[in-house]
RNA sequence: GGGUGCUUAGCUCAGUGGUAGAGCGCCUCGUUUACACCGAGGAUGUCGGGGGUUCGAAACCCUCAGCGCCCA
């Protein structure tokens, strides 16, 4: 790594890309260091705004500043070159008060006419606009702060103050001397703090060491411009140009104890020496005190990890990597860094092709956790109360691109019931003979059951692939959740249990550990304790680590299975309700009728597995039914039924119809819409048409029906 | 001030032109040979307001309001 450094630190530097210079910096006066940009947060505190008058009567003009104590330094004011106001002042001086200093009245475009006065005071040493200005017109650099921001060299009693108590000491002696002509308290302003301890940060004239970042900057930004590298998602990329597009030089230099010492020697005459890897300064040159920004070493993480300098097979091998996954507040520190160092080092290419970004974990009202509000959260903690794949899985459910994402202890919980469902599951199969062994059953000797859950196995397994291809964990996660627990819990298990508790359904053995094993695997990379568990139980496979991944494969498609289960499906749903308004048990047994269509007919026992129907008796009276499409279930009730209920349940579904028939003969009705809408659309609203007519019509009869109550 | 998002069920969020979705929460019922960390059934939304484009808008455009983030 230290190698990495100085070699990368000397070729910036032989190409003129690393230089020392005065500038004004943002400092910390706690740490007692220089800070970057982008390690400065700015909030909008209270201050106070006043207004000084320099100069006395006609050669007077007032100045505001919410930082009184800089006057100190100042060495001119600035209006605006057009401002008749001050015309008549440009190029004359004016008494500096409290210092008694003459400074010149200068003409600069920068200055707003329109805010305050129209006249601002310059103090190039304390002020990044300012110092521009100074270096505009040659003006002194005074500075009267000291690294921890105590007044020093103004030659005014003011000297030893801090910086605070200097503003206050000298806002009340220019009030004495009549000099405040307005104050503005509280004042609300943009003020900048240290991101590592809040304290207020202090620009500050100083020399350090920069990176001149234009040229690199200019390939970073290119290089996503142009599409070698892409961001995810791509709503994102906007900040990311904007940021290194108008990115200012990088100052380097930090004084830390902690980092890669600037590798920077100075000689007795001032020269300045810098050794590259295994390079010794003459002697008598003293090395830089200072260290490197972190991000500096940082940057090169991309291919100093991989070996370089050296030109190792594994920086050949694994030079550009294809994505990089990181958190969207990490962009300009490290992201872009490495963008710019890794063209700069690597001839020109980029560190990654995919830059995929995703969002922070918040707290369960969305919040941002904060040591202030105490809304952390400790993962740990989940750990240990849900399981790691627990966690996981929330926090992969949770993965929208670039989103933020709450986390409650809820989720957490939930998905823990994921994996106990899925341990479950398993167990049973197991139980129930599930298996891997041997080829798979051709697509003719299975049922339309098995050939449905094989088909809907396979539309997972695309989607999941084209999700994860596109970065969409949090979608990925929904569709495996829900291929397993609905598809093949709630359904495939309960339609197959009649089967496999009779035994001898060898196919269906093969096809759920077929699921099973795949649905395994889908579910690895996100929960791997608990499938290498029980993939391993159900398999004895030696590890999913080392399987390989789900092809999708559409070897048991077919145009009927999926609509034999949705007509099951159907049909079981409803008389699950009807049931249910009944308040029939669900462990009640009825007698019950069933007429089926041709093509479920075969389901007739696995039907009355799953709702409890028994066959009627010799007595058979029909209380009640139930009418899906073309089957019919009709149950003798003991002339129990509850009419009330029942006509509630009917009415309802009357209405649904109704609302379902008017809408749809609304659209079909619509001359502009039978011309201009798709065929495939006006077919289905045609179908939805001719279904809600039948299905009023039927319920109308069955209200008709029912004996009043 | 510049940039960029967001506003959808009680909460947190998906949904980029064709009958509004998920998880949790809520209500009712339930010892069904996997699972109560469960099962079955149910309720809940003028998709922020207003305009426009379109046969059709939660989605596209304009506008207003509120909230957020990044940068200055």
């Amino acid at each position: 790594m230290s190698r990495a450094v100085l070699t990368i630190f000397k070729r910036l530097y032989d190409e003129g890309l690393i230089y020392r210079a005065e500038r004004i910096i943002n400092w910390c006066p706690r740490c007692m260091t220089a800070i970057s940009d982008i390690e400065v947060d700015h909030s909008d505190d209270e201050g106070e705004l006043v207004s000084i008058r320099y100069g006395d009567g006609e050669n007077s003009i007032v100045v505001a500043t919410t930082r009184a104590e800089t006057m100190l330094g100042d060495t001119a004011v600035a209006v605006h070159p057009d401002d008749a106001r001050y015309k008549h002042l440009v190029g004359k001086t004016i008494t500096l008060p409290l210092v008694g200093r003459e400074i010149p009245i200068v003409a600069d475009e920068h200055v707003d006419p329109e805010f305050g006065t129209g006249g601002v005071k310059v103090t190039p040493a304390h002020d990044p606009n300012d110092f521009e200005i100074g270096r505009r017109h040659n003006l002194a650099n005074i500075t009267i702060l000291s690294t921890s921001a105590v007044v020093e060299n103004s030659g005014t009693r003011f000297d030893g103050l801090d910086r605070f108590a200097a503003r206050q000491a000298i806002v009340e002696e220019l009030r004495s001397q009549g000099r405040i002509v307005a104050e503005k308290r509280p004042y609300i302003h943009a003020v900048g703090h240290c991101q590592r301890c809040e304290t207020v940060v202090e620009p500050r004239l100083s020399k350090q060491w920069f990176v001149k970042v234009a040229p690199l900057a200019k390939a970073a930004g290119d290089a996503v411009r142009d599409g070698r590298v892409k961001i995810e998602p791509e709503s994102l990329s906007p900040r990311y140009f904007e940021w290194i597009d108008n990115m200012h030089d990088w100052c380097i230099s930090r004084q830390l104890w902690w980092g890669h010492r600037i590798p920077v020697w100075y000689g007795p005459e001032g020269e300045i020496f810098v050794t590259g890897p295994g390079e010794n300064a003459p002697v008598g040159f003293i090395q830089d005190n200072d260290v490197l920004d972190t991000w500096f070493s940082s940057a090169l993480w991309p291919f100093s990890t991989l070996g370089w300098p050296d030109e190792t097979l594994d920086l050949k091998k694994f030079y550009p990597t294809s994505v990089l996954v990181t958190g969207y507040d990490i962009l300009f520190f490290w992201v872009a860094r490495m963008m710019l160092f890794g063209l700069f080092a690597m001839d020109g290419v980029a560190p990654f092709k995919t830059i995929a970004l995703h969002g922070m974990v918040r707290d369960k009202f969305g919040k941002k956790m904060s040591k202030s509000r105490g809304n952390g959260i400790d993962p740990i903690e989940f750990m240990d109360r849900y399981g790691t794949d627990a966690v996981r899985f929330t926090l992969a459910r949770g993965a929208n691109p670039g989103a933020d994402l709450a986390l409650a202890e809820e989720w957490v919980a939930g998905a823990r019931n994921f994996a106990t469902k899925l341990w479950n599951a398993t167990r049973f199969a197991i139980m129930n003979g599930a298996n891997i062994e041997g080829a798979m059953p051709a697509a003719e000797s299975l049922g339309a059951v098995d050939r449905w859950i094989l088909i809907r196995l396979n539309e997972t397994v695309s989607e999941v692939d084209s999700l994860l291809e596109r970065f969409e964990f949090a979608r990925a996660s929904e569709i495996i959740y829900h291929f397993a627990w609905d598809d093949l819990c709630d359904w495939y298990l309960e339609l197959s249990k009649e089967a496999l508790s009779k035994g001898g359904a060898v196919e269906s053995q093969r096809v759920l550990g077929q699921v099973l094993d795949q649905l395994l695997k889908l579910l690895h990379p996100i929960m791997p304790y608990l499938t290498e568990e029980i993939w391993t139980a159900l398999t004895a496979g030696e590890s999913l680590v080392i399987s390989k991944w789900p092809l999708a494969s559409r070897e048991y498609e077919d145009s009927t299975s999926k609509k034999i289960v949705g007509e099951l499906q159907e049909i079981i749903t409803e008389v699950r309700r009807f049931r249910n308004d009944q308040g029939v048990k669900t462990s009640q047994r009825l007698p019950g009728k069933l007429t089926l269509s041709k093509e479920i007919s075969s389901f007739e026992s696995s039907l009355r597995y799953v709702l409890r129907i028994d066959l009627p008796s010799d007595h058979f009276v029909v209380g009640g039914s139930v009418e899906i499409g073309q089957a019919k279930i009709e149950f003798d009730l003991s002339g129990s039924v509850d009419l009330v209920a029942e006509r509630a349940r009917l009415t309802k579904d009357l209405a649904s119809a109704r609302k379902d028939h008017e809408t749809a003969l609304v659209k079909m009705n619509n001359q502009n819409f039978m011309n201009k809408a798709p065929a495939k659309v006006v077919e289905e609203i045609t179908q939805r048409l001719t279904a809600t007519g039948a299905d009023i019509e039927r319920l109308t009869a069955q209200l008709s029906q029912l004996p009043s109550a």
